[in-house]
DNA sequence: CTCCTTCGGTTGACACGTCATCCAACCCGT
DNA sequence: ACGGGTTGGATGACGTGTCAACCGAAGGAG
């Protein structure tokens, strides 16, 4: 019945260069981050998880959770990770389905390797270039649409 | 030499929430459109270009440029627009190596249907709940980083 | 204990992106 | 006209992500 709201074009300009931002933004990182560590982003959130946690073990179930990811993407990309000796899958000694991931060595090291120039790659690229008030105001505008993103799906 | 500096408290709580948030909010996106028009994103960017020019045609390298997408990219994401009957491809006059795009019926009416719940999507999920300074401060931030990474590419 | 549902995880099919490679057509200097 | 570099585009291989289906173990309700 009522008209759809169109954007106008303060709005639809800072729309667009959002989502460039962001593309080209990540499209840098990761590749620096290929070509200083072999990993990519989803790489390294996997192992930043497991390093941080005890043992480097983490349940999948809970690695699923904290990274926000779909048990299939889980699966699969641990078999990616696998393959590449980044990480290993033992039993669970709690539930019989469930599944321990292991950082390996090679995964510890590599992560230790390319984390510094990483967050080096974030500092330069992104929070240099911004005054503490920007800053603010970027997690504000990410939790209010995070907010309303919680209540749509709900 | 120089410690890498990291990110304090405040940055990289910033920094997830960004992150997170643009992996949900494009997600919804794509939820929306793809269950209401059976479009991805990419698909609605394509056919919001070609609908745009005169005849509905557009050089393919004109194409990659204004989505900033890299060649094979395009090539690889027309054959499958072209199998679903949105897209068709053309020979090109001015040069026989080119190609032209031209949107088909098919494809108009798709992104007849699509664009209005899109924008409205947008509208609901980003605008709404920003004030007019946050939306203002949202594009100097994405194209101070642009700025950034201009010179860093360069 | 038995049935039924839920849960944790895997698998296969397919869409999407990138990289490297290839090819023909174009352009340009000689 | 020729010859070499550049450009427009296609292709194949492979990593990544989603969806749907599957399977066995777990966990109640009766």
């Amino acid at each position: 019945m009522t008209e759809p709201q169109w954007l106008d074009d303060g709005e639809s300009e800072a729309w667009l260069s959002f989502l460039v931002m962001h593309a080209k933004l990540t499209a840098e990182l990761h590749r620096r981050l290929r070509a200083q560590a072999g990993l990519s982003l989803a790489d390294f959130d996997v192992l930043a998880q497991l390093t941080e946690a005890p043992d480097g073990t983490v349940r999948a179930r809970q690695l699923g959770r904290s990274l926000q990811w779909e048990k299939s993407r889980l699966s699969h990309h641990l078999d990616r990770m696998q393959r590449r000796g980044l990480i290993r899958r033992e039993d669970c000694a709690e539930d019989s389905r469930g599944a321990m991931v292991v950082v390996t060595e090679l995964g510890r090291e590599t992560i230790e390797r390319a984390a510094p120039p990483h967050v080096q790659a974030v500092r330069e690229l992104v929070f240099d270039r911004l005054t503490r008030r920007e800053v603010d105001t970027m997690r504000r505008i990410s939790e209010k649409i995070l907010d309303g993103l919680d209540e749509e799906v709900r």
